[in-house]
DNA sequence: TAGTGGTCTAGACCACACT
DNA sequence: GTGTGGTCTAGACCACTAT
């Protein structure tokens, strides 16, 4: 606050205060557009302004032909930031791919692609290693577009939702996460080079389009020691 | 779209159906503020409260002095919605209280409270049923405080966030969650009527308030079968 | 009917980015 | 300097809620 904030910020900012202290409590309605207008002395379209910047925040709720009520932040709602894929730190993995190739047959994450039986899907496998350990498996599957080769480099570095946008002629503009537990394979314990039936975390995205296709799946196994999410509630920013 | 939108609105949408559709493709600068205000015959507020909503969606990007800018929906940033405490299908879950107790000792949650050594620290335990089957172990910790009696019906039901918001006498205003794996103690798995060692998905939440003073902390074993958590990507709505 | 928020105008001046 | 978005005004009319 210290540079000289606009006056639709200082309103904001000074009920936001008022919520944080207890002054203003659940469910009070806070002062009507005009009268916040006359007690800053700015007019009623600047006074909307601030109350904007309350109501993305998800301090207040306001109700037409009533008034703007306060609403504590909602806690149940989290964000988990995906990109910087959370390790038991914060730290960035690297990358390794294991292998790039076509899947013919009906598998069962191709087949939720939602292509015909003959079409092409790619299966990318990767190993993130995180300080030199092994912490998770990658598995990605994407429909095959010709003309559209895949790079190396993105192969080995992006994230799914990039590799995603830069392969298909689709824009993405949904991902859908589910994040389950499950016990390492024979096969997944030696590429983690730890025990089979440990536990690991799950986590599977599918990539959709405007249309809902489904455009790629991922499904990534996590080392249970190597691998954290860590979510936090994302409202109450002013 | 079927009722009439306001114009703001319009203008908003059909920069988003542009984005989705591929037309306007990322990092390309829409239309200056001046030129979508005489093209939709509105003045140039009008024109920004659309630019607001789209920036809202995480559409665009705005630069002063330069322009805005289409930026495709962050994938990589995804919303939990923790109050239907998702099962593995949707549904609620049926609380039961274990016990209520109060803890002296340095337990190494009561630790983490910030508070004096002597402070007394309430444990609650729940079990969280899902079709009759016992399918999470939750236990909250917060701090006591005279006055504030806990009501049987509050514990049996209440999430966690909503309980400190009861009990507490700071307002909650943030929630960082952290989901790891474990395997199951023995006692846990006697609760959860399965078999000791088996994976189970830890969910940790701290709630904190304005302070950055934790005013309680939950920790709930969830049974691998029984629990998944949902996720997706909030950005894009409009 | 009176009070509230929702939409919108037609200007103004400013701060920042380019060239 | 020109062009861009950022802030702000002093009104207007409308839609909804309450009484």
């Amino acid at each position: 606050m210290r540079k000289l904030m606009p006056m639709y910020y200082r309103l904001a900012y000074d009920i936001k205060l008022d919520i944080e202290s207890g002054k203003l409590k659940e469910g009070d309605m806070i002062p009507t557009e005009e009268q916040l207008g006359e007690m800053y002395g700015i007019s009623r379209m600047t006074v909307r302004q601030g109350i904007a910047l309350l109501t993305e925040a998800g301090l207040i709720e306001t109700l037409k032909g009533k008034g703007s009520f306060v609403r504590l932040p909602k806690l149940n709602q989290l964000v988990i930031n995906f990109h910087n894929a959370s390790s038991t730190d914060g730290e960035q993995f690297r990358y390794k791919l294991l292998s790039a190739k076509m899947v013919y047959d009906n598998h069962s994450y191709a087949q939720q692609l939602g292509l015909a039986p003959d079409d092409k899907v790619i299966l990318l496998r990767s190993l993130l290693y995180k300080d030199d350990l092994p912490s998770a498996i990658e598995e990605k599957y994407m429909r095959y577009l010709r003309g559209k080769p895949l790079l190396e480099t993105q192969l080995e570095y992006a994230a799914f939702p990039e590799v995603i946008a830069k392969h298909q002629d689709s824009v993405p503009v949904r991902n859908e996460m589910v994040i389950s537990v499950d016990v390492l394979s024979l096969e997944q314990a030696n590429l983690l080079e730890t025990e089979p039936f440990q536990p690991v975390m799950v986590i599977t995205q599918v990539i959709y389009s405007k249309d809902d296709v489904p455009l790629g799946i991922s499904r990534m196994v996590c080392h249970k020691d190597r691998f954290q999410l860590n979510a936090t509630s994302y409202l109450g920013r002013l």
